[in-house]
RNA sequence: GAUCCCGUAGCUCAGGUGGUAGAGCAUCUGACUUUUAAUCAGAGGGUCCUAGGUUCGAGUCCUAGCGGGGUCACCA
């Protein structure tokens, strides 16, 4: 079955023909660059470079460039064209004299066209006008592009038929980073604060691991898994929802410090803040508690933000985030009562049903105390909570894997970075007593008999693990991509993900050839 | 899952109360040897998301569906 193609799309096929038939190679094999358009536009020096009238030069500066054609400006007997590569555009000036017969009149104006890519060999000048281009003396086809690309003009820093289409931009990510630079900018931003991250950790000696994506036993979090099927082991396995039981293991074996960035899919609805598969950072360091754990994650993240933007403060749409340190800490229960007056410390679950209803909260019959607290934090406290703030001290009910409060045995020695209003990042003391341990798999396997599907499975094995004496733990869980829309300013997981989860294209569209 | 908005040329979009489609850019032909949203002259290009329905007649109205976005729910 053949898409039809558009009447431009047979134009390029036609030329592409012709330039066979023309003894050119439309696929190139490779081409050797020595500049890239950034590094021309900041070492190009008008002293040394710029020819005279005459066409001298103190040093001419040659450069060998690759890259995509943006923009055509063809005038006659010359032309103009924007090239792009992986560092921005470059222009580039064109004669009929200077290139072997035929070539400008043929092969360029006839048979080129935006979305090619080429190669340049030529000098760089300044142009009348004021602009540094690569003053062309070879040009050579690399690969022939047969589909048209949207072409967006820019005057002044504004942009003109800018493709605003968010299901073209997400389907068809190839075309939107080509066309859109500062998607460009969003993912080297992101990927430089993972490498930041990661040399943060490694500067203090933890361990990068790898644990497994495919498991018998899913754990570690509270989320329904991805189910999936292991032929020559007829196994169900579930696709990982967190590392956490597996690291732990590996603190047991005697690592004092292991990390992991990796993949967890959780089987959810989508929104701007959740994809099915997003990355996760998990850090487990041993002999330390929250409270380390919480000065650990404000050091990192604020290194983060100063090697992207060189300041502790980040501007988020019209909001501006510091996370300069300390940050602010919270405890949940101080939250509940600055908020909304309620002093809700050892209520029953009647007196608390009784608040949620005085907060006007939708409540299920379902929701045990730690739920209904749990309800009231997230719908009158968090959503406020803009800078990045420790939420601390969590009910115990909602945190099977969490140490009891050293003073308090209703709570885990538990936080939470909310900023922006979202969870960011969740830690905990880590429980190391094997006996606590199964009671809590126990209470969370009455909670999935009674039908939460999010509750986790009893982890047998785990639990060995830890009768072998697991040090006291400090544990860490941040969302990678949450974070990234922080540093670069998305407002949509959608934009930090190259490829977020869509639904199929209908039949009969385009990928149908 | 609920609800609202959107889906017209390769791209951005316009098409009051229904009369089988328009613009700019891109494309094609021509002019132009320092232009830059290049310019000038001309030309071509559309299953108006899909399927039904109402109507003499549907891009426009109705129903259902598909896809996308927002909000809510879900999501420790």
């Amino acid at each position: 079955m053949k898409r039809e193609l558009s009447e431009q799309e047979q134009w390029r096929r036609e030329e592409r023909l012709r330039l066979k038939q023309a003894g050119i190679n439309p696929y190139a094999y490779h081409w050797d660059v020595t500049a890239l358009a950034s590094s021309i536009l900041s070492e190009f020096d008008d002293d040394r470079h710029q020819p005279t009238d005459d066409g001298a030069t103190k040093q001419p500066f040659k450069v060998s460039v690759a890259g995509r054609i943006m923009s055509k400006r063809i005038m006659g007997k010359a032309s103009f064209f924007h090239l792009q590569d992986s560092s921005g555009q470059i222009q580039i000036y064109l004669r009929r004299d200077d290139l072997p017969e035929g070539f400008y009149n043929q092969i360029f104006k006839k048979l080129l066209d935006i979305g090619d890519i080429v190669g340049i060999e030529g000098f760089v000048f300044r142009t009348k006008m004021g602009e540094v281009s690569v003053h062309a003396q070879r040009l050579e086809l690399l690969t022939k592009s047969l589909r048209p690309l949207p072409v967006v003009k820019e005057l002044d820093g504004r942009l003109y038929n800018e493709v605003t289409d968010k299901e073209f931009r997400y389907r068809q990510r190839y075309a939107d980073l080509i066309i859109n630079p500062d998607v460009r900018r969003v993912f080297r931003e992101r990927a430089k604060m993972v490498t930041a991250i990661r040399r943060f950790l490694d500067d203090r000696g933890y361990l990068e691991v790898e644990t497994p994506a495919l498991q018998p036993i899913y754990g570690g979090a509270a989320a329904r898994p991805f189910t999936t099927h292991h032929h020559s082991l007829d196994m169900q396995l579930f696709l990982r929802i967190a590392d956490e039981l597996y690291l732990k293991r590996l603190i047991v074996g005697g690592y004092d410090g292991v990390y992991e960035i990796a993949k967890d899919f959780r089987n959810e609805g989508l929104s701007r803040y959740h994809n099915p598969e997003f990355t996760m950072l998990e850090l487990y360091v041993a002999y330390k508690d929250y409270e380390w754990m919480m000065e650990l994650v404000e050091e990192m993240i604020e290194g983060v933000a100063i090697e992207l933007h060189g300041s502790t403060e980040v501007q988020f749409g019209d909001t501006e985030i510091s996370f300069k340190r300390p940050w602010k800490r919270l405890s949940m229960l101080e939250g509940i009562e600055s908020v909304t007056g309620f002093q809700i410390e050892g209520m029953s679950r009647d007196e608390l049903v009784d608040v949620c209803e005085k907060l006007d909260l939708e409540i299920q019959d379902s929701m045990g105390t730690g739920k209904l607290i749990d309800e009231i934090f997230g719908a009158r406290v968090e959503p406020d909570l803009i800078q990045p703030t420790f939420v601390t001290d969590y009910p115990i009910e909602l945190s099977p894997l969490a140490k009891r409060h050293r003073d308090n045995e209703l709570l885990v020695e538990r936080f939470e970075v909310i900023c922006n209003g979202k969870e960011l990042c969740n830690a905990f003391s880590e429980l190391n007593d094997p006996d606590d341990q199964r009671a809590r798999f126990e209470d969370q396997g009455r909670l999935k008999a009674d039908g939460d599907d999010e509750a986790m499975l009893l982890d047998e094995d785990y639990l060995r693990a830890l009768e072998y004496g697991m040090p006291p733990t400090a544990g860490m869980g941040m969302g990678i991509d949450r974070l990234a829309m922080l540093m670069t300013g998305q407002q949509s997981i959608r934009d930090v993900i190259l490829f977020p989860l869509l639904r199929p294209e209908s039949e009969g569209t385009d990928e149908t050839e």
